[in-house]
DNA sequence: GAGTTTGAAACT
DNA sequence: CAGTTTCAAACTC
């Protein structure tokens, strides 16, 4: 159900790979010149926008179909559908330390004043031999045209829209998922980090998921059934990532951590053939190989662990955005923009969350002190640290819930390379197809009125995220059965799992604890001292907080998308399409297929350019 | 900034 | 679909 069309794009038949020379001009890179010329005489002739078929017609479309009717519509629709309650608790300011991210949110709290600005930042690429039109490029994947890059014979803009469109059709040939997002939300009723997954799931092998060369860790989430990746250490409750993710972002301390993520270096003598790698058991060959390389890190890894208080937000990174190809870079560029926060933020708003913040500390005070009476004379405790804050102790921090699913069997300190079971989960956790299929149907209706930022009421935000008692607590996020529950399916064994809870995680030996808590840096030992809590709770909340206003801001921008969809489908009266720009509600709702390509809407877009910036800008 | 490593994308 | 090559980013020095 979800809309039809949503997938049905692609269409575009181009043909079928092989008969390449035919068609080729606009992409090959090698031979610019050559190419060109060919390419060029046959494709400007029709060039212009035409019924966007004339690629179709040319050439007879190795693969029929379409899925619902014949929309010529690329892909459209589609993104991401971020129906997560926001709720979570992973720090935002993650996201910012994603290069890829186009933008980010950088939050202050002066006094009673918070400032919210998103930063476009757009990562310029740096291609040299792909003109720009192959997924290769940054730029062009996310659906934008290159601007202010460094890229050398860069065909993604204006001036080439014709070559490009067509580099456009052939990469939809190849996959017609290439220009959706690669992150998506699973389930609504899970935190963010736990339901975002990537569609095709990564495929490292020698960086432990542990590096940007990782798309899940890239993304800021976590490792899932669809990645296929080798001794993968990104997982929920992995210390090894806690050691590298919390290297990278609290200010300075823990810099070299990441550095000591590094294989050594591997001669390069080394066979370095396909297959290679994958066993172990047998022997360790001496030849300082690739195993021993590996071994070095894993023992590397072994010797740091940790707890934390971890947590990043999964940076809604180049992937699961709001941008979209199909649009035309324009579109999407704007798309980009920061304006699309302007009217969520106001004073109101702002009043809200001071309160809220300082209800929060308050609370959290209370809480602390009765829970340190409680302690006193319950039980002593051996040193877990993050028990801590809350007497309850329910939610002991890290949380667990994993509902991403690909678990390491081993308890992540990584043993060697013991070769990963890799089918392991396969056994039908019980998600259903269908079930599956339900979970992403949901959107997020609910959670806040799009266009009124009063209809976000930050007190019934506020009482989810505490729910359990005071889970506000937790950094970590999910962790509370709520999550737990709400993925009906999953109910791994999860290594760390458990709601038996932390100790698993936690290395006991006490020995190496390295990063522990820098978080505190005066307290020292003393792990919970009160300040630490308010500034956890206050910081979580905030968080929560933050979490709303992106997610606003991101239905906002599908709305606008939609809309300008709509705008640009000739085929339907332009009062509807108007309409549906006020219709804020219905953000991921899909839209008639608007034949997507760029041809035709770029220019439209352009035009509606005005209009957009109207809407939009009025607050700012 | 040059050189290396890495894994996605492209290609065969 | 698997194996190989190409590519640009991530990372190292
Ligand atoms: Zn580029
Ligand atoms: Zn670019
Ligand atoms: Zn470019
Ligand atoms: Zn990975
Ligand atoms: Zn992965
Ligand atoms: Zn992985």
């Amino acid at each position: 159900m979800e809309r039809g069309g949503e997938l049905g794009g692609e269409g575009t038949g181009r043909t079928s790979v092989t008969s390449v020379q035919a068609q080729k001009p606009p992409l090959p890179p090698k031979q610019a010149s050559k190419a060109k010329a060919q390419a060029g005489a046959a494709e400007e002739v029709d060039g212009v926008k035409g019924s966007g078929d004339e690629k179709g017609s040319k050439v007879p479309k190795k693969r029929e179909r379409e899925r619902d009717g014949e929309s010529p519509a690329v892909q459209r629709g589609k993104v991401a559908k971020t129906g997560l309650t926001v709720k979570t608790s992973s720090l935002l300011m993650a996201a910012a330390n994603s290069p890829r991210l186009s933008s980010h949110l950088s939050a202050s709290v002066d006094g009673a004043s918070v400032s919210l600005q998103a930063t476009p930042k757009k990562r310029k690429c740096n291609c040299k031999q792909s003109r720009c039109l192959k997924l290769y490029c940054e730029c062009f994947a996310s659906g934008i045209y290159c601007n202010d890059c460094n890229c050398q014979d860069c065909y993604n803009n204006k001036d080439h829209e014709q070559v490009r469109q067509e580099a456009v059709e052939a990469t939809l040939e190849r996959n017609p998922d290439a220009f959706r997002p690669k992150i998506q939300s699973m389930s609504p009723g899970m935190s963010i980090q736990d339901s975002l997954k990537h569609n095709k799931g990564c495929n490292c092998k020698r960086s432990f998921c542990l590096k940007r060369y990782c798309e899940c860790f890239q993304a800021n989430i976590y490792c899932s059934d669809n990645c296929r990746c080798t001794d993968c250490k990104n997982f929920e409750g992995s210390s090894s990532r806690l050691q590298v993710t919390q290297a990278a972002s609290p200010s300075s301390r823990l810099q070299s951590s990441l550095e000591t993520f590094s294989p050594r270096k591997r001669s390069k003598k080394e066979k370095k053939s396909t297959g290679a790698g994958k066993h172990s058991g047998g022997a360790v060959n001496g030849s300082g190989s690739d195993l021993a390389a590996i071994s070095t890190f894993s023992q590397q890894l072994q010797a740091m662990d940790s707890k934390g208080s971890g947590g990043e937000a999964p940076a809604s990174g180049q992937v699961g955005q709001v941008v979209h190809p199909g649009l035309s870079p324009m579109v999407n560029q704007m798309l980009l923009a920061p304006c699309m926060l302007a009217g969520i933020i106001n004073e109101e708003v702002v009043k809200h969350l001071s309160n809220l913040l300082h209800m929060v500390s308050r609370e959290t005070e209370e809480n602390y002190l009765n829970g340190h009476e409680a302690r006193a004379r319950g039980k002593g405790e051996g040193g877990n640290k993050e028990a801590a804050g809350n007497g309850t102790g329910a939610d002991a921090g890290d949380g667990r819930g994993m509902p991403n699913s690909k678990q390491s069997e081993t308890s992540d300190t990584v043993t060697e390379e013991e070769d990963r079971n890799g089918e392991s989960r396969s056994n039908g956790t019980g998600e259903s197809h269908l079930e599956k299929a339900l979970l992403c149907e949901e959107e997020p209706q609910g959670l806040f009125e799009l266009d009124s930022p009063k209809g976000y009421n930050l007190n019934k935000q506020r009482s989810l995220g505490l729910k359990e008692g005071m889970s506000m607590m937790d950094t970590s996020d999910a962790s509370h059965g709520t999550n737990a529950n709400a993925s009906p399916t999953k109910s791994h064994p999860s290594s760390s799992s458990g709601k038996t809870q932390g100790s698993s995680v936690r290395r006991q030996g006490g020995a190496a604890q390295p990063a522990a808590d820098f978080a505190t840096p005066s307290c020292g030992t003393k792990s919970g001292s009160l300040y630490e809590e308010q500034e956890k709770a206050i910081l979580t909340e905030l968080n929560n907080c933050l979490q709303v206003v992106s997610q606003m801001g991101r239905s906002k921008a599908e709305m606008y998308r939609s809309a300008f969809a709509l705008l640009s489908n000739p085929t339907l009266p332009l009062s509807q399409a108007l309409a549906s720009t006020q219709a804020a509600n219905n953000v991921g709702n899909n839209i008639p297929p608007a034949d997507a390509q760029a041809g035709s809407d770029a220019a439209t877009v352009e035009q509606n350019n005005n209009l957009h910036e109207q809407e939009v800008e009025p607050a700012a």
